[in-house]
DNA sequence: CTGAAAGCGCTTACAG
DNA sequence: CTGAAAGCGCTTACAG
C-alpha cells in the first residue's frame, strides 16, 4: 500500500496524494482532498516513514541508551520518556548496554537508524570513555549522568540534597551515631550524595568516622552484607542512610537477622521511593527520587534541542523527603 | 557521510562501495577491498538503515507494544526481548499502550515504521478488539497473552500449573482452609491460575468456598485491601495463594496490621519471584514465573516467524515453586 | 488547483 | 573485477 495506489484510486498524482495526507489543505479542491482522504482510509493506508524520513532527514524517532532498564528505576524513566516522545510524535528506539556489548555497538545501531537525539540513562558508563567517543559528534544528546568527556545536558535531581536531606531527618530525631550504606564510591551520584551526608553531619558537629561508610553494589544481597558489616564495625549505630531503596531492604533483612527492631532499635533511611517502599513492614522513610518526571524532562529537552532550542546545561528536578515509620527517636 | 563519500574517496562507484562494505568480499580485488574499508573508517561511515530498509523492505526492527513496563515483570520481559532481538541484529522500537493513548494509534505508529514484526505484552487489552482489530493483517505477531478475535502464537508459562502448585504446596503442609487474592477476574490468567488451584483443592478433598476468594487489581494496596476482606469474612483462613507478588506484598502488610504473625498465623505464597521476594521479612514463597526467558523465547519466536519459518500457536515455560519461609505448617 | 522532476541513500540485478 | 541503471516510497521546490 503504497501513495501511488491511493493516488490511482482517487485519480490524481501521487505528490498530490502526499500534499493532501500530509494536512496540506487548501492546495486541493474540497471534493478533490475528499476522494484522496476516502481512498487512503478504504485502503487502509499507512505512510512508510523510512521514505519520509529519508527525504526529511529526520527519522522522528529518538534513541535511548539504558544500563539496564529491568531495574525500577531506569524503567520508569525509560517508560516516562517514551511516553513524551510519543505524546509529541517520536518513536523510541531502546538499546540497553550490558557487559556482553559494547556501548560503541549500541550507538553505532542507534545511528544507524538515524536517531534524531540520543538519551542516556547509564550511569555504570559514566567513566567508560568509548561511551563519550562513541557520543561524539553533532547528534543531540541529554543524559541523566555525566558522559565521559563530553559536556552533554544533564538532567536528574540534586544529589547532595538528597544526602542532606536524609542527615538532618535522622539528626532531627535525635540520632548521633549515624551510619550509611552507599553506592559504588567512583560513581558521582554517591560522592555527590555522601557530599551533602557528610556536610549536614559536619555542620551539625557529628563528623561522620569512616568506619560508618560502607559500600555496596546497588543490590539487595549487598545492602545486607554492608548493613552487617557497618553494624559489626560499629555496634553503637543508631540510625542508617542508605543510598537507595533496595539496599535499604538488604539492610532492613541484616538488621532483623541481628534481632533488631525497627524504628526502635535502629532506624533506616532509604533512597528513591520505589512502589514497594511505602509497604515494608514497616513502611521505608526514604528520599523520593523523581524518576518519571525526570524521564519527561529529559524527552521534553531532547526534543527541544531537537527543534533547534537551546537547553540549559543542568536540570535539575527537586527531591523529597518522604517520612515514614522505618524512622524515629533513637 | 554516505556511501558516495566512501566511494570518492577511494576511486569506486558507491555501488562498489556498497557490495564491499556488504560483507560482498571475493567481488573485489583485495587492494580495492582495503582501500574501500579504509575510507570507511576514515570517514567513520555508519550506513543509513532507512534507506537500506527502503530497498530491502524490512527495517530490521521489531515493535514491541507494552502495557505498562514500568512494572517489574513487564521490563523483567521487555528487556530481555530487546536483547535477543539486538544479538540478532534488530533494533527494538518500544510503544506503551495505556489510558491516554489507544493501542489503535500504537500499532500504526509501528506500521509506519514497517517494523519488521510485533511483540505484544498487554493483558489488560486481551480483550480489546481494537488492538485485534489494528493488529489484522499479515506482519508476524508474537504475544504473551491472547489477543482478541486474532489467532496469534502465544508465549508463556503455564497458569494452571502455577494454582495447581501453590494449592499443593499449602496442602502439603497440611493446610485446609485456605484463601487466595486474585488478580482482576476477567483476566485468563487469572481463570487459568484459578483452575489449577480449584482442581488441587478439590482432588484433596477441600473444595473452595466462594467466600475464600478476594479479587485485587495487581497492586499492592488492592492486595492489602483483599487479605483484610478475606479475613474479615473467614477468620479461620491459615493461608493465602496471592495471584502476585505485589499482592502478597500488600497482604503481608494487612496480616501485621492485623497483628498476625508469618509464617506462624498464616502462611502466604506469591507468584512472579520478582526481585524483592527473597529479601522480604520474611522471604516469600512464591511460584517462579519466567519473564526473562518469555521475553527471549518470544523475541527469538518472532525473528524466526520473520524469517519465514512456521512457529508453534503455543509455547509454554515451566514455572517452579520457590519455597521460602513465608509458609510453614498451620 | 494539479503535475512532473529531482533527489533522499541505499541494494540489486544486469552489462561490460 | 567494476560500473550504470533502476527503483524502494516518499517530499519539496518548481512549472504550468
Amino acid at each position: 500500500m503504497s501513495l501511488k495506489d491511493v493516488a490511482a484510486r482517487s485519480g490524481v498524482s501521487f505528490q498530490t496524494a502526499s500534499k493532501v495526507l500530509n494536512g496540506n489543505s487548501g492546495v486541493v479542491s474540497p471534493s478533490t482532498r475528499e476522494r484522496i482522504l476516502r481512498a487512503a482510509a478504504d485502503l487502509g493506508y499507512v505512510p512508510n516513514a523510512m521514505a519520509r524520513g529519508l527525504v526529511r532527514q529526520a527519522s522522528v524517532t529518538i534513541g535511548v541508551l539504558a544500563d539496564d532498564f529491568s531495574d525500577l528505576a531506569v524503567s520508569q524513566f525509560v517508560l516516562a520518556a517514551q511516553r513524551a516522545a510519543a505524546s509529541r510524535g517520536h518513536g523510541a528506539l531502546i538499546s540497553s548496554v550490558h557487559a556482553d556489548v559494547d556501548a560503541d555497538l549500541a550507538v553505532r545501531k542507534l545511528l544507524e537508524y538515524r536517531v534524531d537525539g540520543i538519551l542516556v540513562a547509564a550511569p555504570s558508563l559514566e567513566d567508560d570513555p568509548r561511551l563519550g567517543a562513541a557520543l561524539r559528534g553533532p547528534l543531540p544528546v541529554v543524559s541523566i549522568n555525566r558522559i565521559h568527556g563530553r559536556r552533554v545536558p544533564v538532567v536528574g535531581s540534586d544529589h547532595a540534597v538528597t544526602g542532606t536531606l536524609a542527615a538532618e531527618h535522622l539528626l532531627g530525631l535525635g540520632h548521633r551515631r549515624i551510619g550509611t550504606v552507599t553506592g559504588p564510591r567512583r560513581r558521582q551520584v554517591v560522592q555527590r550524595r555522601m557530599h551533602g551526608f557528610r556536610e549536614a553531619l559536619r555542620a551539625a558537629g557529628e563528623p561522620l568516622p569512616e568506619q560508618r561508610v560502607v559500600e555496596a553494589d546497588w543490590s539487595f544481597e549487598s545492602g545486607r552484607a554492608a548493613a552487617h558489616q557497618l553494624l559489626d564495625t560499629d555496634p553503637t549505630v543508631t540510625a542508617v542512610f542508605a543510598h537507595n531503596d533496595v539496599i535499604a531492604v538488604g539492610a532492613l533483612k541484616a538488621l532483623h537477622e541481628r534481632g533488631l527492631r525497627l524504628p526502635d532499635n535502629c532506624s533506616v533511611v532509604g533512597c528513591d521511593d520505589l512502589s514497594f517502599a511505602e509497604y515494608l513492614v514497616p513502611p521505608l522513610t526514604t528520599v523520593r527520587i523523581p524518576f518519571q518526571e525526570t524521564g519527561e524532562r529529559a524527552a521534553t529537552l531532547l526534543l527541544d534541542r531537537i527543534g533547534g532550542r537551546q537547553i540549559r546545561a543542568r536540570d535539575l528536578l527537586p527531591v523529597e523527603l518522604v517520612v515514614r515509620a522505618s524512622t524515629s527517636s533513637p
